[in-house]
DNA sequence: CTGTTAGCGCGTTCAT
DNA sequence: ATGAACGCGCTAACAG
């Protein structure tokens, strides 16, 4: 009744009164004909020993695992990775593939590359940064048939997905040049922040040069005080900027919560965006202007372009939609 | 130079004019006593031919892999549970573990395990709900060391992480009760959050009949419109509750808007307690008092006591500490 | 047609 | 320091 150990195929055929290699022919579905009867027998005998066929074995045997492997970032997270992560495994799921977290300590480019290439996975989903092209080299020796990289800008060594987390911030400086703003401020949070930070601050003096338009950095924290000098000089209509753009929606929400202590008005007095589509933003007043990515489309047209990268296709099409940031515009801005 | 394929240990071999048993020696730094001149030339041949052992190969030699599979919940996820895993991936990382995430369509119970079981994973983190001894057993006889469960009630076949979603809302509303607060109100709202409001709800209800305190239910979503008719009701001071406890911050900041919108004060007129410790809690004013877990510290607590478990030991005793709700009491309550 | 034999894939480990 | 066998599933070739 009960195996003493871990059943393997030889368990279930020596049950079944079969060889193994008839057991693998029933339980895999192949071509090969086999009676009715003995089909049964075989499927009773697994079922009955809670027979598992062990992953180790197959993929040792197919040369590759059906593992998606997604080398973590090394520091603080992105916003919405999260998220990104949850959905992104569902999607796999769907697919038959399972998505293997590698948080390497040690690792970057060929260091990395080589504890990646142990796994033997089907795909490798990982940032420009360390998708250097010759890790990205040794991964394909190693058989890894899928190298997928995220970031720009995109090495042409590679399939890459074009997601540019500092997208939001030009949009959202369009945005406000397009309402005709041309004195732009712009927080810039430090610590945990700081990276992403500059990043959508860079964006947004970009967009704004081609108007012409100036734009203010403020260094900020998240806290009001932090915001203080800055809204003080504003309630000066001399020094007041048209629009601020807020980094993220925490810090518009925060801001806009200075500013109406201060007697200015959100927006006559100045428009604010921010990014990230949280849902407070659209529920206190006034609501606020927003971009954000559709997390949930991206992590579908990423694991869709992953599966058929393994097809030996091009990337789902869909990517290049998933990728563009979105524009909600509410009464902030 | 370069190999055609993904060089084996056979391959080092070769190059290194030894066999592969002294590859594999080498390698992994057994005992086994081997010449410096020989650890050297073979040392030499993997770098050179940029060889990664096959993992594959290795648990199926060894019998288990190193990875940590973690069945992912099919419906919505937990608040925090996506931090929760990109902290649980890098807390095992520095164990020598690699989180798999098992997005799991299809199954539940002994169906599941048959899928988790051919991974053949070191260890298994899943939920209660799914961890049914028929499949924690299956789970064992597959070879699996430790099985960890999360959730309450623990079953006591097996070891359990005893964290309870829900107990935010009981410290919640202990606070409320210690406030000397009497009549007391619970939003519950429905949709994606319907599953845990409902039990934060009877949780609060459970909590307040110690003190025969009573509990208003206030159905609604994140909407303003949603529970303005019970903010509309509360403005008459004898259908007033003394305080609210509100789900999460969201619903919270909401509601405090909700309420100052219909000039009522918080805390003053009407307490408010959120739970998730959301930064902007700590910013809007007044500030929320609000109960949360910590995250970091429960990814880190599960990470170890899986590593102990492995090892043959017993739960990580700060298990214990990881899993209670705390309070930060704030303006408004 | 139906089922079996044999050997591969790759790293580890015991006995020589 | 090495030959040989092992762990487990898959599949090409082969025998009734």
């Amino acid at each position: 009744m009960s195996a003493v150990s871990r059943p393997t195929s030889t368990d279930v055929a020596r049950r079944a009164g079969v060889s193994r290699a008839t057991v693998s022919h029933v339980l895999n579905g192949t071509d090969h004909p086999i009676s009715e009867a003995t089909r049964q027998r075989v499927l009773a005998a697994a079922r009955d020993l809670h027979y598992a066929p062990n992953a180790s074995a197959r993929a040792l045997r197919a040369g590759r695992s059906n593992i998606v492997l997604l080398p973590m970032p090394r520091s603080g997270s992105l916003p919405g990775q999260d998220v990104f992560l949850a959905h992104l495994g569902r999607e796999l799921a769907g697919m038959g593939l399972d998505l293997l977290l590698h948080g390497d300590h040690t690792a970057s480019g060929v260091e990395g590359a080589r504890m990646w290439a142990e796994l033997r996975p089907a795909a490798v989903f990982l940032d420009t940064s360390r998708g250097t092209q010759p890790a990205v080299a040794l991964l394909r020796q190693a058989g890894v048939q899928a190298v997928l990289l995220s970031g720009v800008p995109a090495g042409p060594y590679a399939p890459s997905v074009p997601i540019d987390p500092s997208a939001v911030a030009r949009v959202a400086t369009r945005h406000l040049l397009s309402q005709g703003h041309r004195r732009l401020s712009c927080l810039v949070p430090g610590g945990e922040w700081a990276a992403l930070a500059e990043r959508r601050f860079e964006a947004v003096v970009e967009a704004a040069q081609i108007e012409n338009a100036l734009v203010e950095r403020v260094d900020c924290s998240l806290a009001v005080s932090s915001i203080a000098p800055a809204v003080a000089r504003w309630r000066n209509p001399a020094h007041r900027p048209d629009a601020v753009y807020a980094y993220n929606d925490e810090f518009a929400l925060m801001l806009i919560y200075a500013l109406r202590e201060a007697g200015l008005d959100v927006p006559r007095d100045i428009a604010v965006v921010g990014s990230g589509n949280q849902p407070l933003g659209a529920i206190l007043r006034p609501t606020l202007t927003t971009t954000h990515f559709l997390v949930p489309d991206l992590a579908h047209a990423v694991a869709s372009s992953l599966r058929r990268l393994l097809d030996g296709r091009e990337l789902d099409p869909a990517l290049a939609a998933a990728v563009q940031p979105r524009l909600i515009v509410r009464e902030s801005a």
